[in-house]
DNA sequence: GACGATTAGATTGTGCGCAATTCAATTGCC
DNA sequence: GGCAATTGAATTGCGCACAATCTAATCGTC
């Protein structure tokens, strides 16, 4: 019984992670003409939702791009250099604070938005779910990750009754 | 109102990734002293599960393992190569077709199983999910999953009405 | 104001994942 | 039997992800 409960709990684990890898293959082919990977998408979409207006809305650290994407700079500075030299964002250094350097939009990564706009429906199309099930499945992966991301927090064996 | 529906499109996405992200941190931690990656431990999963038997149960090839992992042999081969160093398992030419490759256990690898036994019930733990939504979550993104792959083979750019 | 601690990014190294290509073995067709 | 097409692995190239390390800037404390 235990042995079903733990064979359960793997194929969960690879659901997810296959599920992650099957939607990555999709997005690799909705976002190829943008010339953007569905990593550097995820960029683009915090850039473009924190400059709601049209003009040169603010710009983003590195830092609050990591937090917003859970990424760190190890990843995120490869990342926003190929971003620059496909000249859609710009990265300088804030002058209030040398160490940080923020990331804005050029024009035609603002303008990239309109063309990207077709993409999510038919990423939503492709998974075949209705709109509840969306809502339900992003509440509790949402959560898991709050767990998971917890449970790494903790010291390294603590998955049951805490020591007596 | 379409657009809240995108945006969520977006999130459930993005909630994908993160958790498949956020489970093989966990993972991480928890193999570490079997010295495998989560894409190894998948691999020896699925070696252990096909000898049931303790004695020397069939071997699978590259191509089987695949198949079972949704992984093809340019990531398999490397991977395999890392798990043979570690003196893991074994690769040999099937002598019945030369082509293939039949990847097999070695006393180690077989002996790993045990002190891998205890890991499903930490992850299990850490995702803070109970037996039947982890049933649940399992069950929805395999479908999703499927319909991805599916849609993967369709032209590009069927999201809607078949063309009149 | 000087100095140790902290913080933000960048860099290096390793491994996964996939597309595209290559090569050898096998199969199919004539 | 001979040759083209197919199949199974391996290799190459690129990008993501993360750990560990490094550097420079800033902050705290005295």
């Amino acid at each position: 019984m235990e042995d079903q409960l733990l064979r359960l709990d793997n194929q969960v684990c690879f659901a997810v992670h296959a599920a992650s890898r099957a939607l990555d293959g999709v997005y690799r082919r909705e976002l190829r003409d943008l010339g953007l990977t569905y990593p550097q998408y995820l960029v683009m979409l915090v850039l473009w939702e924190h400059r709601p207006g049209g003009a040169d809305g603010r710009a983003l650290s590195v830092k609050e791009l990591g937090e917003a994407l859970r990424l760190d700079s190890g990843t995120l500075s490869p990342l926003l250099k190929r971003l620059e030299a496909a000249g859609l964002v710009r990265r300088d250094r804030d002058r209030r604070d040398e160490r940080s350097v923020l990331v804005g939009l050029t024009p035609q990564g603002a303008a990239l938005r309109e063309r990207a706009g077709r993409v999510p429906a038919r990423i939503f199309a492709a998974t075949g779910l209705d709109e509840s099930e969306v809502r339900h499945l992003r509440q509790v992966l949402t959560r898991v990750t709050g767990a998971l991301d917890g449970a790494l927090l903790e010291p390294a064996a603590a998955t049951g009754v805490p020591a007596r």
